[in-house]
DNA sequence: GCTTATCATATGCGACAGCATATTATTGCG
DNA sequence: CGCAATAATATGCTGTCGCATATGATAAGC
């Protein structure tokens, strides 16, 4: 059984997919982390920060100047918990929401043509595996 | 069609086989981009140093100090090519061969690992597919 | 022959990553 | 109350990356 290791396949094609939502992320002034933070809060409200760290396979102390940023530009509240005052609860805004789709929906729209090589069954196959992989 | 970002789920994908490589190649005392200039010489043998950085996607400045390795260690040959004495042919050797093989062999294995999550169909087309995509 | 291009190599820079650690506020427990 | 644990935050260290640039040898075209 003679192929290309996984790592060795995946890498550049994950390296093609940043490179095509750079300037997507660029376009809507969020950096890769932060489009990542919208995402989570987005899926899934998340109570601590450290918790949001670990949920986006972050380093708990970099992330928050992303949390600064996002707070800045509205897309994010950052409440002290009045039960916990250490705790920052952290949500995402209506306008937050707004970017994190819109920005989804140009980079799903750009993994599209990636995917274009594929004929249409191994393309519906490989997202329904990827996810399965993922979602494990 | 709400699914996840190719990105956001292959990323983590690469992580963790990364991670799971790196222990393999530690064991056989080479560096990731000395296993993926090895792998690239053994499968296509490549005329110029700058070539063969373009070929796995390295910079062409800071692939020296692996060549240097890898020569060192006796796992590659660079000669100086008679018809033109600017250029350093690369050719992989027996032992750089047999390094690489060992290599590849182990981290399929873990590979095949990650992928048990998997139904064996799914796991033959979702590898099937990404050679695809790979080799496009 | 002179100039331009090419190749391997070296080096410096700025960005960013992971990691560790320190600080401060706050909590909860004994 | 006193003390250990936890959360957010700041900061320093080190390694690596991509990028640009320089240099020295050599080749090739004019």
């Amino acid at each position: 059984m003679e192929r290309p290791d996984l790592a060795a396949m995946l890498y550049p094609l994950v390296r093609e997919l940043i490179a095509l939502e750079m300037p997507i992320l660029e376009g809507h002034d969020v950096s890769m982390w932060g489009y990542s933070v919208l995402t989570a809060l987005d899926d899934t409200p998340v109570r601590t920060q450290a918790a949001l760290a670990d949920a986006i396979g972050a380093d708990k102390s970099r992330i928050i100047g992303t949390l600064d940023e996002l707070q800045q530009a509205g897309l994010i509240d950052r409440t002290p918990d009045p039960a916990d005052r250490r705790v920052r609860l952290l949500a995402i805004t209506a306008q937050g929401r707004r970017v994190r789709r819109a920005v989804r929906t140009e980079i799903q729209v750009q993994e599209e043509q990636v995917l274009t090589a594929l004929a249409p069954a191994d393309r519906k196959a490989f997202l329904r595996i990827l996810q399965e992989l993922h979602s494990r």
